[in-house]
DNA sequence: AATTTAGACAACCGCAGGAGA
DNA sequence: CTCTCCTGCGGTTGTCTAAAT
Protein backbone atom coordinates (compact mmCIF):
# COMPACT_ATOMS: atom_id res chain seq x y z
CA UNK A 1 0.00 0.00 0.00
CA UNK A 2 1.09 3.22 -0.37
CA UNK A 3 -0.23 4.60 3.27
CA UNK A 4 -2.81 6.91 1.98
CA UNK A 5 -5.60 7.44 4.09
CA UNK A 6 -8.35 6.69 1.85
CA UNK A 7 -10.67 8.21 4.18
CA UNK A 8 -9.32 11.94 3.14
CA UNK A 9 -8.47 11.33 -0.54
CA UNK A 10 -10.44 13.59 -2.49
CA UNK A 11 -11.70 12.02 -6.00
CA UNK A 12 -13.45 13.95 -9.20
CA UNK A 13 -12.60 17.27 -10.98
CA UNK A 14 -9.72 19.60 -9.85
CA UNK A 15 -10.03 22.79 -8.95
CA UNK A 16 -8.18 25.63 -10.02
CA UNK A 17 -6.81 26.36 -6.84
CA UNK A 18 -5.56 22.62 -6.76
CA UNK A 19 -4.13 22.87 -9.89
CA UNK A 20 -1.82 26.13 -8.81
CA UNK A 21 -1.07 24.11 -6.12
CA UNK A 22 0.20 21.26 -7.88
CA UNK A 23 2.18 23.14 -10.54
CA UNK A 24 4.28 25.12 -7.32
CA UNK A 25 5.01 21.78 -6.11
CA UNK A 26 6.29 20.08 -9.43
CA UNK A 27 8.22 22.95 -10.14
CA UNK A 28 10.07 22.29 -6.97
CA UNK A 29 10.44 18.73 -7.11
CA UNK A 30 10.08 17.75 -10.54
CA UNK A 31 7.44 15.83 -12.20
CA UNK A 32 8.21 12.51 -11.15
CA UNK A 33 8.41 11.16 -7.80
CA UNK A 34 4.36 11.83 -7.86
CA UNK A 35 3.39 9.98 -4.66
CA UNK A 36 5.98 12.52 -2.37
CA UNK A 37 4.03 15.56 -4.57
CA UNK A 38 0.51 14.39 -3.18
CA UNK A 39 2.14 13.85 0.46
CA UNK A 40 3.99 17.34 0.94
CA UNK A 41 1.92 19.47 -1.32
CA UNK A 42 -1.16 18.55 1.08
CA UNK A 43 -3.29 17.79 -1.87
CA UNK A 44 -5.52 15.09 -1.05
CA UNK A 45 -4.75 13.14 -3.97
CA UNK A 46 -3.00 10.07 -4.61
CA UNK A 47 0.36 10.31 -6.69
CA UNK A 48 -1.56 8.84 -9.44
CA UNK A 49 -4.30 11.53 -9.60
CA UNK A 50 -1.67 14.35 -9.46
CA UNK A 51 0.03 12.98 -12.07
CA UNK A 52 -2.51 12.33 -14.54
CA UNK A 53 -3.44 15.67 -13.75
CA UNK A 54 -0.15 16.54 -14.59
CA UNK A 55 0.69 15.29 -17.38
CA UNK A 56 -3.21 15.59 -19.36
CA UNK A 57 -3.63 19.42 -18.36
CA UNK A 58 -1.07 21.01 -16.50
CA UNK A 59 2.02 20.24 -18.36
CA UNK A 60 2.95 23.18 -20.43
CA UNK A 61 3.31 22.64 -24.25
CA UNK A 62 -0.15 21.29 -24.11
CA UNK A 63 -2.06 21.77 -27.08
CA UNK A 64 -6.14 21.64 -26.50
CA UNK A 65 -8.94 21.54 -28.69
CA UNK A 66 -9.83 19.93 -31.87
CA UNK A 67 -6.79 17.86 -33.76
CA UNK A 68 -5.55 19.47 -37.14
CA UNK A 69 -5.84 17.36 -40.40
CA UNK A 70 -2.14 16.61 -39.97
CA UNK A 71 -2.64 15.50 -36.64
CA UNK A 72 -5.84 13.13 -37.82
CA UNK A 73 -3.67 11.69 -40.37
CA UNK A 74 -0.66 10.74 -38.39
CA UNK A 75 -2.79 9.58 -35.77
CA UNK A 76 -4.20 6.91 -38.36
CA UNK A 77 -1.09 6.54 -39.78
CA UNK A 78 0.25 5.67 -36.06
CA UNK A 79 -2.40 3.71 -34.91
CA UNK A 80 -2.42 1.50 -37.97
CA UNK A 81 1.13 0.70 -37.25
CA UNK A 82 0.91 -0.02 -33.52
CA UNK A 83 -2.55 -0.50 -32.88
CA UNK A 84 -3.96 0.47 -29.38
CA UNK A 85 -0.22 1.90 -27.86
CA UNK A 86 -1.16 5.88 -27.42
CA UNK A 87 1.67 6.84 -25.37
CA UNK A 88 4.15 5.47 -27.79
CA UNK A 89 1.71 7.37 -30.72
CA UNK A 90 1.41 10.28 -28.11
CA UNK A 91 5.36 10.74 -28.33
CA UNK A 92 5.06 11.34 -32.13
CA UNK A 93 2.41 14.27 -31.68
CA UNK A 94 3.70 16.78 -29.78
CA UNK A 95 1.63 18.62 -27.40
CA UNK A 96 -0.95 15.72 -27.32
CA UNK A 97 -1.46 13.31 -24.75
CA UNK A 98 -1.95 9.93 -24.90
CA UNK A 99 -5.64 10.34 -22.95
CA UNK A 100 -6.36 12.99 -25.78
CA UNK A 101 -5.88 10.67 -28.90
CA UNK A 102 -7.25 7.87 -26.63
CA UNK A 103 -10.65 9.64 -26.39
CA UNK A 104 -10.46 11.23 -29.98
CA UNK A 105 -10.02 7.63 -31.23
CA UNK A 106 -12.83 5.96 -29.55
CA UNK A 107 -15.40 9.06 -30.64
CA UNK A 108 -14.11 7.96 -34.10
CA UNK A 109 -14.80 4.69 -34.06
CA UNK A 110 -18.23 4.78 -32.50
CA UNK A 111 -19.17 7.01 -35.26
CA UNK A 112 -18.04 4.57 -38.00
CA UNK A 113 -19.65 1.77 -36.17
CA UNK A 114 -22.86 3.45 -36.00
CA UNK A 115 -22.23 4.35 -39.83
CA UNK A 116 -21.94 0.72 -39.99
CA UNK A 117 -24.88 -0.02 -38.05
CA UNK A 118 -26.93 1.95 -40.17
CA UNK A 119 -25.66 0.68 -43.59
CA UNK A 120 -25.50 -2.67 -42.55
CA UNK A 121 -29.35 -3.26 -41.22
CA UNK A 122 -29.97 -1.95 -44.79
CA UNK A 123 -28.58 -4.80 -46.22
CA UNK A 124 -26.95 -8.12 -44.85
CA UNK A 125 -26.53 -7.66 -41.11
CA UNK A 126 -24.37 -10.62 -40.39
CA UNK A 127 -21.54 -9.89 -41.80
CA UNK A 128 -18.97 -6.76 -42.36
CA UNK A 129 -16.27 -6.14 -44.76
CA UNK A 130 -13.40 -3.66 -43.36
CA UNK A 131 -13.77 -1.56 -45.94
CA UNK A 132 -17.32 -0.74 -45.68
CA UNK A 133 -16.03 0.56 -42.19
CA UNK A 134 -14.05 3.19 -44.04
CA UNK A 135 -11.09 2.01 -42.00
CA UNK A 136 -8.97 -0.33 -44.04
CA UNK A 137 -7.17 -0.19 -47.00
CA UNK A 138 -4.01 -2.04 -46.44
CA UNK A 139 -5.10 -4.95 -44.49
CA UNK A 140 -6.13 -9.14 -45.30
CA UNK A 141 -9.55 -9.33 -46.36
CA UNK A 142 -11.67 -9.56 -43.05
CA UNK A 143 -15.03 -10.59 -42.42
CA UNK A 144 -17.17 -10.27 -39.28
CA UNK A 145 -19.66 -12.44 -38.26
CA UNK A 146 -21.87 -11.63 -35.48
CA UNK A 147 -22.61 -14.63 -33.05
CA UNK A 148 -25.95 -12.68 -31.55
CA UNK A 149 -27.21 -14.50 -28.66
CA UNK A 150 -30.60 -14.87 -28.85
CA UNK A 151 -31.98 -12.75 -26.10
CA UNK A 152 -30.04 -9.76 -27.00
CA UNK A 153 -30.67 -9.67 -31.18
CA UNK A 154 -34.37 -8.76 -30.38
CA UNK A 155 -33.62 -4.77 -29.09
CA UNK A 156 -29.95 -4.66 -30.70
CA UNK A 157 -28.29 -4.74 -27.41
CA UNK A 158 -25.19 -4.72 -29.29
CA UNK A 159 -22.97 -2.66 -27.74
CA UNK A 160 -21.02 -0.22 -30.01
CA UNK A 161 -18.02 -0.39 -27.95
CA UNK A 162 -17.94 -4.31 -29.07
CA UNK A 163 -17.68 -3.50 -32.38
CA UNK A 164 -15.25 -0.81 -32.34
CA UNK A 165 -13.26 -2.54 -29.48
CA UNK A 166 -12.66 -5.31 -32.55
CA UNK A 167 -11.97 -2.73 -35.32
CA UNK A 168 -9.59 -1.12 -33.67
CA UNK A 169 -8.17 -4.90 -32.44
CA UNK A 170 -8.16 -5.60 -35.89
CA UNK A 171 -6.13 -2.87 -37.60
CA UNK A 172 -3.50 -4.07 -35.29
CA UNK A 173 -2.47 -7.41 -36.27
CA UNK A 174 0.83 -7.29 -35.26
CA UNK A 175 -0.12 -6.87 -31.96
CA UNK A 176 -1.76 -10.60 -31.65
CA UNK A 177 -4.28 -9.85 -28.88
CA UNK A 178 -1.54 -9.78 -26.16
CA UNK A 179 -2.44 -9.03 -22.23
CA UNK A 180 -5.72 -7.16 -22.31
CA UNK A 181 -6.41 -6.89 -25.74
CA UNK A 182 -6.49 -10.91 -25.25
CA UNK A 183 -8.60 -10.31 -21.86
CA UNK A 184 -11.59 -8.01 -23.62
CA UNK A 185 -11.37 -10.64 -26.61
CA UNK A 186 -12.63 -13.63 -24.69
CA UNK A 187 -15.50 -11.19 -23.79
CA UNK A 188 -16.88 -10.53 -27.24
CA UNK A 189 -19.18 -11.77 -28.62
CA UNK A 190 -18.12 -10.93 -32.20
CA UNK A 191 -16.11 -13.81 -33.61
CA UNK A 192 -13.98 -12.99 -36.14
CA UNK A 193 -12.35 -14.80 -39.42
CA UNK A 194 -9.81 -14.12 -41.34
CA UNK A 195 -10.50 -15.05 -45.25
CA UNK A 196 -7.99 -15.55 -47.90
CA UNK A 197 -9.71 -14.09 -51.07
C1' DA B 1 -38.55 26.27 -24.69
C1' DA B 2 -37.76 21.75 -23.06
C1' DT B 3 -35.87 17.39 -23.76
C1' DT B 4 -32.86 14.10 -25.85
C1' DT B 5 -28.69 12.73 -28.09
C1' DA B 6 -23.94 12.91 -29.46
C1' DG B 7 -19.38 14.49 -29.00
C1' DA B 8 -15.50 15.98 -26.36
C1' DC B 9 -13.00 15.94 -22.47
C1' DA B 10 -11.60 14.61 -17.69
C1' DA B 11 -10.64 11.35 -14.37
C1' DC B 12 -10.57 6.76 -12.14
C1' DC B 13 -9.33 1.83 -12.03
C1' DG B 14 -6.69 -2.34 -12.62
C1' DC B 15 -2.65 -4.27 -14.16
C1' DA B 16 2.17 -4.84 -15.50
C1' DG B 17 6.87 -3.68 -15.33
C1' DG B 18 10.88 -1.65 -13.26
C1' DA B 19 13.72 -0.01 -9.52
C1' DG B 20 15.40 -0.34 -5.14
C1' DA B 21 15.73 -2.34 -0.48
C1' DC C 1 16.67 -13.63 -5.43
C1' DT C 2 12.46 -11.92 -3.62
C1' DC C 3 9.43 -8.58 -2.14
C1' DT C 4 7.43 -4.03 -2.04
C1' DC C 5 6.40 0.24 -3.81
C1' DC C 6 5.91 3.49 -7.53
C1' DT C 7 5.07 4.79 -12.12
C1' DG C 8 3.06 4.43 -16.51
C1' DC C 9 -0.23 2.48 -19.69
C1' DG C 10 -4.58 1.15 -21.57
C1' DG C 11 -9.49 0.53 -20.71
C1' DT C 12 -13.54 2.36 -18.93
C1' DT C 13 -16.74 5.50 -16.95
C1' DG C 14 -18.50 10.00 -15.72
C1' DT C 15 -19.57 14.80 -16.75
C1' DC C 16 -20.39 18.77 -19.36
C1' DT C 17 -21.94 21.16 -23.40
C1' DA C 18 -23.62 21.91 -27.97
C1' DA C 19 -26.65 20.38 -31.50
C1' DA C 20 -30.80 18.24 -32.90
C1' DT C 21 -35.61 17.13 -32.32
Amino acid sequence: MAGEDQSTIKKGPWTEAEDMQLACYVELFGDRRWDFIAKVSGLKRTGKSCRLRWVNYLQPGLKHGRMAPEEEETILNLHSLWGNRWSRIARNLPGRTDNEIKNYWRTRMRKKAQEWRKTSSSSSPSSLNMTDVGIEDNMPNIIFVAEVEEEEEADMDYSLDQIWNEVGELETPSINFEGSYKKEFNKSRISIRTSSM
